[in-house]
DNA sequence: TGAGATGCGGCCACTTCCTGACCGCAATCA
DNA sequence: TGATTGCGGTCAGGAAGTGGCCGCATCTCA
């Protein structure tokens, strides 16, 4: 507790809680004469960390940007909402942010108390994207336990249920998690098979960390998300929609944000494209516009349009 | 350099940054003597973080989740990647988290180099809700400098236009972002009427940190929340959606996720109430469950759901 | 079952640096 | 102008960190 180093990481807690402190008030809590607190504040700047000090009758000490990121010291509230607002992203909420929202995951995740990450699962729910469409539905604590494996360089056992046959437990020694169109692999070294393998992780459950460390091997080609393309390019799947809308390019793609590129056809129309595994998505997104529109392709999205325009035109007469 | 505090925030970001050390590795990073690095193992314990160590061949350090949070050390992406999820958790994707993630976002923020700002302000376009309806699309820029004034109990400076009557600049000292209801208030201490005030944060332009500081007045009844949801109380709102739909209660909830209540009617049936601001989004609700709907409140819900259904029923047989 | 690798921690002598006290100075604000 | 608050030099005493040495405990692998 004497400790310097306590010390200093207590200020710098103090320095990052809120605004402006006296140096008395400081030195007071740190119970240290105001000479060292001043002499605390010059290490922290010799580290790199600008302390801001204003003199005068109103001054004090004020933690500013630098740098470098300095170590953020958390009190709960905060770290749990860093922690659903990564496993938000996580879930694809954020575009291309998706793996380094899940490695960021990884590391809170594994300094958490254990009842911050009770808390965290509480919120399970509440995180649920629900109507969101698009990708399958995550199941968070999968990807978080399967993440922290990777992390700790863990073996990892699971139940696995490939798109054809039947399921079967598989220990592996994991080594990244890959986002790739909406969908998340993990791409693991199967020690049964003594061969590489990718995992989807929407058919995978019951992740168990065992504890048992390995030392990683190298992944051909080095790259684990060149190494899941190549594997994923001979499946093809998903539908590839292309409609022209009778609004303006800005309008639609402020609309429809990232989830699809519009390109102009005319000033008054523009076409459309989405890249999904479900067409409801982009019904969905054709009604709200509430434009005329014609769908190029595929034409499996003119039937859905057609059912869910009746659907809704008949609930509207009753 | 040759610092103690220096070296041990170099140990504690090392072992958050992977796996397991070996013990002799770490030594000689920190360019110490192994005994010395089994001392700084040592402190870090007894400052309350875990260090888990392991013996024999494959033996070495890992930091475990403990009782406290410890300080978290980022490297430039996990520090963007957590910036972005808050502002994404911040905009409302996680309901009830609004308030917590922008004051953690603020103190992220704060701290983050210019640099990664620039990032993080670069990825607005993808952290943009798009479809996502419901409240008003919110700035994060404009979010965030607030947050920092209130923070950092800085006046601020800003254009407000109010819902009836013409803009004005207004000089306040900010006390507090309230989100309620889908919307976000500042709520402060208006220097030029000195009275306090609510603001609503989408009609509030050009916030200006001004850089002069003050003192937190206090605000009566002491309860920020409370204060703006007396205010807010006078001021109805908002539609009261309330839907018959033919589909079982879990159903529904699972599609709908935090946006709305459901309440079983029948085995086959159940009632979904939502609050929303704009009704396009129970609309695509409706379109997308696929299941008869019967509309219960408010009317213009009818207009607006048959109005869709003619634009879809239109596009799909063009 | 045994050998080697790895972490643990007591002891000691040496050195570093931390601390509090005192001082005068420099901004800032009313 | 005077009060407040931060800045930093200097000094002496003491606390603490350091590296080297030791024997021991624990784990894995052959």
């Amino acid at each position: 507790m004497a400790n310097t180093s306590a010390r200093m990481l207590r200020l710098l807690s103090l320095l990052q809680t809120h605004r402006y402190w006296p140096g008395t008030e400081l030195a007071d809590r740190l119970e240290v004469s105001p000479r060292t607190l001043r002499r605390d504040v010059d290490r922290l700047r010799e580290l790199g960390y600008p302390v801001d000090a204003a003199r005068g009758v109103a001054g004090g000490y004020q933690l500013q940007a630098g740098a470098a990121v300095p170590p953020l010291l958390l009190d709960d509230e905060e770290a749990v909402a860093i922690a659903v607002g990564l496993r938000t992203a996580a879930a694809g909420a954020v575009a291309g942010f998706e793996e380094t929202s899940v490695r960021a995951l990884a590391k809170v995740i594994q300094l958490l108390p254990p009842r911050l990450r009770k808390r965290i699962d509480a919120l399970q729910a509440a995180t649920a994207p629900g109507v969101l469409g698009g990708g399958p539905t995550l199941d968070a604590a999968t990807l978080t336990t399967i993440a922290l494996a990777c992390r700790g360089e863990e073996r990892l056992r699971f139940a696995y249920t490939p798109r054809e046959g039947d399921g079967s437990s598989r220990y592996v020694e994991p080594h990244r998690l890959v986002s790739l169109g909406r969908r998340w692999y993990l791409v693991a070294w199967d020690l049964d098979r003594g061969d590489w393998r990718s995992f989807r992780i929407d058919r995978l459950t019951g992740p168990q960390l065992t504890g048992a460390r390995f030392r990683p091997r190298e992944i051909p080609g080095g790259d684990p998300v060149a190494w899941m393309r190549s594997r994923l390019a001979a499946v093809p799947t998903r539908y590839d929609v292309s409609v022209v809308v009778g609004r303006p390019a800005p309008d639609v793609q402020k609309f429809v944000g990232q989830w699809g590129t519009v390109e102009p056809v005319s000033a008054a129309s523009s076409r459309l494209r989405m890249n999904v595994d479900d067409l409801s998505w982009p019904v969905m997104v054709l009604g709200m516009l509430g434009a005329d529109f014609t769908v190029e392709s595929p034409p499996e999205l003119r039937d859905q349009a057609r059912a869910a325009g009746e659907t809704l035109l008949r609930g509207a007469d009753r």
